[in-house]
DNA sequence: GTCTATACGCGGATAGAC
DNA sequence: GTCTATCCGCGTATAGAC
């Protein structure tokens, strides 16, 4: 039914390992977002976290925006290994359905563990700002709602697919559900996902 | 079916008008915030564009925050509006459906019509932590929630009615959908949020 | 390759004169 | 209600020590 893919199926090995000193500042700067938010975090916040200057931040990296965005990546790749779950299954036989199921599963999933981090992220200006515009995350974006929406890319599978990514996102960090276990909100969230999808129960 | 309330339906009469210099300001910065974001956007900036000094901004508004909450409690007093007259139909007879109904179609006309200013509104954090935090927000979502989860309270409700917000207010400003025209987008959104909430078509 | 010292400009914020 | 003047902290940036 759906013919393949000109280009083979893309396996990116996610991101380059980051020097020592670059790891850590990441690790400080992004328990510092999840508390603080990204606009309310200083360089000189970081610095004093893990007991260097502001300088020594600045020589790792030459913007403030540039750390937001390696601390995001981490989390980016993350959703990217689910993509390419679902998309190993509907290149292989499975379906699209079975492969929305897998994605659906996946992101619920990941969204659930990370819904304190979740604001920061989904949030920020600067990373919307970021993500839109650049190249490799939009491309990431295109897998997942080729995904959801299928190769039907007309106006009501988009909007459904952007309803369901905005939905489980917004969910999660969303007063009214702050008070349930992760175990239950997963359930609630997965089940009325698959549902909204037309997924069989 | 359901018991009506011990207190009358409130009926708050939205906001107390402003001054003219305050009235200037929040229009200039409505503005700018929809432009450059609220990160984006220095006082210096709004003094510019209405003509005066940083200063003169500060005599009207101690903070910044001020400015931002008060450009936002505009757009906040429209979904207040939306509530209400949903309230009336439950409060006298329509029932939760059709109450549900009449919310989901303002709601989502509502989020449609400001489609390039809801990120301003739902991605800042100073709004997000302010609205989090301050009571009388809280009481407007406590009633958005009655009516869309009704009097069961259950984690499954709530998740839906969680979901159904995030999604509406998350998808209008998809780069999914930024291509639709309003009228399309609108459509579909109204229509898959009525499906999501098992509203007859 | 990693850090310290130091500086510049901007943005938020305040005090007090007109 | 608006101004001038001023303060402080932060993001940015460079030079150079270890």
């Amino acid at each position: 039914m759906t013919s393949v893919d000109p280009a083979a199926p893309p396996s990116g090995p996610a991101t380059l390992p980051l020097s020592e000193a670059k790891a850590r500042i990441i690790d400080a700067a992004a328990a510092l977002f999840a508390e603080h938010g990204v606009g309310g975090t200083s360089l000189q916040m970081i610095a004093d976290a893990i007991g260097v200057t502001k300088a020594a931040v600045y020589h790792q990296f030459k913007t403030k925006d540039e750390i937001v965005i390696a601390a995001a990546q981490a989390e980016l790749d993350r959703l990217t290994a689910a993509i390419e779950a679902a998309e190993a299954i509907m290149y292989a036989d499975g379906g699209a359905g079975r492969a929305r199921e897998v994605l659906v599963t996946r992101i619920v999933a990941l969204a659930v563990e990370r819904r304190r981090m979740e604001s920061t992220l989904t949030g920020d200006p600067v990373l919307v700002r970021y993500f839109a515009s650049h190249a490799p995350f939009r491309a990431i974006m295109e897998r997942l709602y080729r995904i959801l929406a299928g190769e039907d890319g007309g106006p009501e599978a988009r909007t459904r697919a952007a309803m369901l990514t905005a939905a489980i996102g917004g969910a999660v960090m969303h007063p009214l559900v702050a008070d349930l276990d992760d175990d239950v909100l997963r359930a609630h969230l997965l089940h009325l996902a698959r549902r909204f999808l037309d997924l069989p129960e």
